[in-house]
DNA sequence: TGGTTTTATAACCACATGGTTCTATCGTGG
DNA sequence: CCACGATAGAACCATGTGGTTATAAAACCA
């Protein structure tokens, strides 16, 4: 069990600002096709090929309800990348980096802080 | 600054594993790029473009020593990948993924735990 | 100076990706 | 049953990606 393939696909997904917007908007609960492709200036098609990558990923699975098909979130894959890079964040800054990454660390509540505080709505598209 | 971008190219860099290889190599301090290649089955000119992910999003910067570029590692972007990953987890543990999420969590203490306390090694390619 | 090492660039190829439109399918509701 | 609404799939196109080889540029070493 490799787990890389997974990472794979997982940081893949995340790397289209539509499909983080897609889960910015799953992540208020779920919702079809049609719901999740009205906000953005693409077709329908679209959207379907952009939930099939995130399937693929793990990251939403699909109900049936009469003709439609509800998206819902799938947090697993996240947590993953989130230890992934959590393990790294935390190597770099034990090693070689210690200093650096402190300083940076301590700028970065400055800036990021405020930034990150506000709910995590992506902004990606529009 | 929308910071969507940063994080296009983050995500997309991370999402191959030669490049996480490479990250997982630079982890350890500071290397050229035929260093940098020595470990794998490709060419010279390949890890150059994996450089230049890399770069593009900021994950690795370049120095200057004689003829070689020595490659750093760069964590800010890291942080503000990570930073977007932890308010979603926390957003859905918190909304209607609440129960789900916490089992979730519970059984992952088991599993993950274990693996996650390895050095960060990604094992990916080869 | 001339040769070697290190790296980047160019040209090329196969294939993936992100979008389109058109169409087929499936399930509901009149 | 029939039509409509929701979704997926096929065919197509442009562009990006990951790799190759061959070559050029920059800086060292003898």
């Amino acid at each position: 069990m490799v787990g890389s393939e997974l990472l794979d696909a997982t940081f893949a997904a995340l790397a289209d600002p539509t499909r983080r917007a897609i889960l910015a908007r799953l992540a208020t609960g779920e919702a079809t096709v049609t719901e999740l492709a009205a906000p953005f200036a693409m077709s329908q098609p679209a959207i379907s090929k952009h939930l099939k990558v995130l399937e693929r990923a793990g990251l939403v699975s699909r109900g049936r309800d009469a003709q439609r098909r509800p998206c819902r979130l799938e947090a697993r894959p996240l947590r993953e990348a989130t230890a992934w890079l959590a393990d790294y964040r935390d190597y770099w800054a034990e090693s070689y980096q210690r200093l650096d990454a402190l300083l940076d660390e301590l700028q970065a509540v400055d800036q990021t802080d405020a930034d990150r505080r506000r709910s995590p709505s992506d902004g990606s598209r529009g």
